[in-house]
DNA sequence: TCACCTGATGTAATCGGTTACATGAAACCG
DNA sequence: CGGTTTCATGTAACCGATTACATCAGGTGA
């Protein structure tokens, strides 16, 4: 590995000069930019980026802390994929790299700190945090880097922290005027777990809209899920059994809404004939499975690009973190309403 | 931002006797590794990553290189979250970060090396690819890189070299023979794009076993696809207007597989009587969609931890590349065949 | 008692960059 | 022509760690 001395040996320069062809070439001469960049072609010189790092303070990288629940590990949701993607492109194109943190070594698994010390050891220039709504203690000591920390989904504010979410009760607002339309008037929802942020904005849209139309929404009206296919099924399977059933569900979340489908069909009802369902996320599934998911979809490239813009500008000003962003939601019709 | 040099200052030590603590701590007294260690935490110290990865030329980070094509941008397939997930937390158990490399900034977007100049430039302890099997000049210059490179279902070999895949050949042996045994005789398959390997070696495994039955795959029964959804129902459409028509198709990816049941559904036809599908991959939409994929899956978290462990051979003895991973496919028995 | 070893610690060079400040030559100006 | 700018470059301190080597006190064996 050729290192900065070599390169400015090589051309009879001092490493001043070599470190300014590369950092701010317009102070050099266009003859010893042009000798010292054929020169670091030719010996295969790449700056060292821990060095500059050090130092500098700037790593060019961005902290992702992901999977974070030790209770819960593996955690995934099918948005994450879309998120990252977006995330990535969008940091690229700034020049930011992504370092997924691994909890720092010396902590144990419950350990509040876990995080932070593995963000405050790397030099990262920012945080970005996608969190299952677990409101993990650990996540929540971020607050406290002295680093800019963007936190997508999850409601996360300080003096260096801001966040990326969806119109949660803008959707839920959606979902019911929707089945209003659609002429119904027995509805019920199946939420996200108790705690749950973004869950329970888009209850109380969804609420709020019922209510506008004068259509009451009992406490039994509302059963929990854990967003999993699994607990969609048993909601659903809870609320066929009431007197009378509802004509139309709508399901915090895609997956909870395909697990409701599936019970409705093994009831030997027919969607959207005896029920409706609707969605939350737009999932790729929801596509593909018939009659098609009806579905409130959340943008997904936004959430990248939001990030790495409200990131970029907190780089620019550490001082001001920008306000939230909210990104819309929109009703995705399909053949299940 | 404590150093440690002011760490030393307040406990009356040199640095050295810091950095032991901290790196070799059998070799420093008891006294003074709990001195130093109560002062630590007292003024909140963490060793700066940059300054030991300068010092010591491990960075304890492993490039992730993904994404690659720039043909092809934000390219995604739904295997590559379960994949990170399980790489993520195998490299953790490891005390291993996973930095997601941007294409070096200097390099345009068909430079060949823009992400080896990335890798080098970051001290990553290895990299791991993500390729989708492109081929692209900028995945294969990696192998150049000096350091531990593992690939992803790409074959790639080379001094600091290796790979993980699946064992493609047998998984087209048993949905071959799995079809056979079903009874059927008039056999197609939709194949992946040409050059590509794993689709290659799916199909060879899947012609192999029905030569073995006595069952002839002529040229007109192999469509190529590109392993989305589409490219599935457009080979299917085309499959479907053949005479006398296939009661069986073999699509190389579960994508494909989907869209091939959408086309045989638009042509009046059902899933499994008229033509049964089998897929590969294993994709979570593939236990939703009716009447359920039977496919051939991949062992997803195998891919990661694999991939891990292999690394970690390498980071042990650099000079012997581990034999290539190939992990086992399994067929899973839904109702579309 | 002396030479030697052992264990704990300190000194200082080093890793590969950046950058404030100094220097020196050329250009400009009245 | 002397003085002041301007431009290009060099010198050297610094970022925060690691580590080879030196040092030194106390213990051991002959």
């Amino acid at each position: 590995m050729s290192s900065i001395r070599e390169l400015a040996r090589r051309c009879g320069v001092s490493v001043a000069t070599v470190s300014r062809v590369f950092n701010t070439p317009e102070v050099v001469s266009q003859q010893t930019r042009q000798l010292v960049l054929g020169m670091a072609a030719e010996i295969g010189y790449l700056p060292n980026e821990s060095a500059r790092t050090l130092a500098t303070k700037k790593s060019h990288m961005v902290g992702l802390v992901w999977d974070t629940d030790h209770r819960r590990p593996g955690w995934r949701h099918p948005f994450l994929q879309d998120i990252l993607v977006a995330l990535k492109s969008a940091l690229s194109a700034h020049g930011l790299h992504l370092l997924m943190l691994a909890p720092d070594p010396g902590a144990g698994p419950a350990d509040p700190r876990r995080f932070l010390r593995a963000v405050q050891r790397h030099n990262v220039d920012g945080v970005v945090i996608i969190d299952n709504g677990s409101r993990d203690p650990a996540v929540l000591a971020l607050a406290d880097a002295e680093v800019p920390c963007v936190a997508l989904d999850l409601r996360f504010t300080g003096p260096t922290c801001t966040y990326v979410t969806s119109d949660n009760a803008g959707g839920g607002r959606l979902a019911a005027t929707h089945l209003i339309e659609r002429g119904h008037r027995r509805i019920a929802t199946i939420t996200g777990p108790a705690g749950n942020w973004p869950a329970a904005q888009r209850l109380a849209g969804f609420r709020e809209a019922l209510a506008g139309a004068g259509i009451p929404l009992a406490g039994d009206d509302v059963v929990a899920g854990d967003f999993y296919l699994d607990s969609g099924h048993a909601a659903m399977t809870r609320l066929l059994a009431r007197d009378p059933r509802p004509t139309a569900v709508f399901a915090a979340g895609d997956e909870m809404a395909v697990g409701a489908i599936k019970a409705i069909r093994e009831a030997g009802l027919r969607v959207p004939h005896d029920v409706a369902v609707i969605g939350f996320d737009d999932i790729e599934v929801a596509a593909l499975i018939p009659p098609g998911l009806t579905t409130i979809t959340q943008d997904k490239t936004g959430f990248g690009t939001a990030a790495a813009e409200s990131l970029m500008a907190m780089l620019a000003d550490p001082a001001t973190p920008p306000e939230p962003t909210m990104l819309p939601t929109t009703l995705i019709l399909r053949g299940s309403t």
